[in-house]
DNA sequence: CCAATACTTAGCCACATGACTAACCAACTC
DNA sequence: GAGTTGGTTAGTCATGTGGCTAAGTATTGG
């Protein structure tokens, strides 16, 4: 039972590959641009990039011997959404707190 | 230089612990109510809620020998703060990129 | 006070993760 | 066509993570 949702948010559990998406924001860019700026071996960087690719934040295509990065909006958004799901309810169970405590003062000064 | 957003990103990254989480909106829970349903060994359990706690997604206090857990808005927001910035940043740039070809189309037809 | 309840601590194990080096392949560039 | 550039593959290693059992502590109910 291993969900979109642990293998994104897991994905963004990590500096580097936070720091990934950030600058893909920004536009596309090759594997050696995003690398640059990383003090890290570039396997080690690659192995960052495929865990984004396969988490499906990222998406590829190579020409020539370079390979272009770019972002996908779709994962974000499914995450946005759980995110919203929780505050939501969490909003709504205070709001009828705060309406079962009105009711309790009416009740409390008749 | 280890992020907030590494640790609470990390520790949605897990069924169980998002189960927890989701269930917390509801309302504050016992650690054993909250255990019911998950089919682990409790200290096994118990770990995960240390991991949200440590996160701060989460918050207890002990009363007598049962610990209520309650949730915690402040990183909920956090997390959704980043994913905010990287969304605007990207429809910024989509917005750039249209308004770029609309400029280029109308030098094309000038 | 004895037993059941509700955690808690300690210790073990398998596997995943993040880092490295070394060596390799494939395309440009001169 | 020889060398450089851009990425890839393979293999090793230390540490972290998620699971377990077994045994312990501290309330509370009878």
């Amino acid at each position: 039972m291993t969900n979109q949702l642990d293998i994104v948010f897991g994905a963004l559990a990590d500096p580097t590959r936070r720091a990934v998406v950030e600058q893909l924001t920004r536009g596309p860019a090759a594997v050696s641009a995003l690398h640059d700026g990383h003090d890290m071996a570039l396997p080690t960087f690659l192995k960052h990039l495929k865990v984004l690719e396969e988490s499906g934040l990222v998406s590829s295509t190579k020409k020539g011997r370079v390979r272009t990065v770019h972002i996908e909006a779709a994962p974000l958004r499914v995450m946005d959404d759980w995110l919203k799901r929780q505050k939501d309810m969490w909003e709504g169970r205070l709001d009828r707190l705060a309406r079962l405590a009105e009711t309790l003062n009416e009740e409390d000064s008749t």
